[in-house]
DNA sequence: TTAAGTGCAAATTATTTGCAGTAAG
DNA sequence: CTTACTGCAAATAATTTGCACTTAA
């Protein structure tokens, strides 16, 4: 599980759109998020297991702390899906989710094929601010 | 902020649904939830400073275990929006909410007005368990 | 009487913070 | 240089649990 210099090169774009300072903790996290130009979800739990499985070292309580400086800088989405952890997005854009109820797992759901034709009367005083779509799936 | 008979009445059936035994306790925080006939949406600490301000005596601890029997016996429903608490919900129907993001207020929205017209391709070996929408409301 | 429910206080889990040391601009 | 970042270890917040005691059936 080596990081490769395409990762690297990515790792640092992304964190320049944030403009976010390239320490060697953020590329490392940040390789591990975009550099495969796919779209990952994490928990700091697990991005701090699979960094510590490239052979980074960097310490779980940074991990926590950039994962909100990623999410600060708009790089990341936060989820909430579970209540007891939170899930970070690298897909910024107001997507649905499929949920599985029994590993915990959660990944997107392909948003051309939702089609929400009509939404609630928002209350006066108040806009949308994001519409969070979870959808909970259970093995049959 | 007394329990009038009607609310106990109410709470004692609702508990009666849920093949639950009427302790005390129980009572007490079954006519704070349907008492009045209308849906809340509690978080434990705040049912529970309801509770105490009616006057009757019941442990946080007892409000967390009971939430979650609550729960179990399909009395109530858990949301999860805020990551850092959860909700309960005594409309156990799968429909939207809103959530004030200032306030962490969360309150229903009329799942009438909701439309979806198309909702993803489901992977396969899979089945809905629940559709969670939640809009998050910014004051304006 | 007896299995289920309750109340503490201590334990757990996910996350944040204080602060001394390290590194980027 | 100097301000931001990092890493511990300790703090916090929401929730659960162990266990002796109480109560509904």
């Amino acid at each position: 599980m080596t990081v490769t210099p395409q990762q690297i090169k990515r790792g640092t774009e992304w964190l320049a759109d944030g403009g976010l300072r390239p320490t060697r903790q953020r590329l490392a996290l940040a390789a591990m998020l975009v550099g495969d130009g796919n779209h990952r979800h994490v928990t700091a739990e697990s991005l701090f297991a699979d960094v510590r499985g490239s052979g980074e070292k960097v310490s779980l309580a940074t991990v926590y702390n950039t994962l909100r400086a990623f999410c600060e800088a708009g790089l990341l989405h936060e989820i909430t899906v579970d209540g007891t952890k939170s899930y970070f997005d690298t897909n910024t854009h107001d997507h649905p989710h499929f949920f599985w109820e029994d590993s915990g797992t959660l990944q997107d759901a392909p948003s051309e094929e939702l089609e929400i034709k009509r939404l609630p009367q928002v209350p006066e005083g108040a806009e949308v601010a994001a519409v969070d779509v979870v959808i909970r799936l259970r093995r049959t």
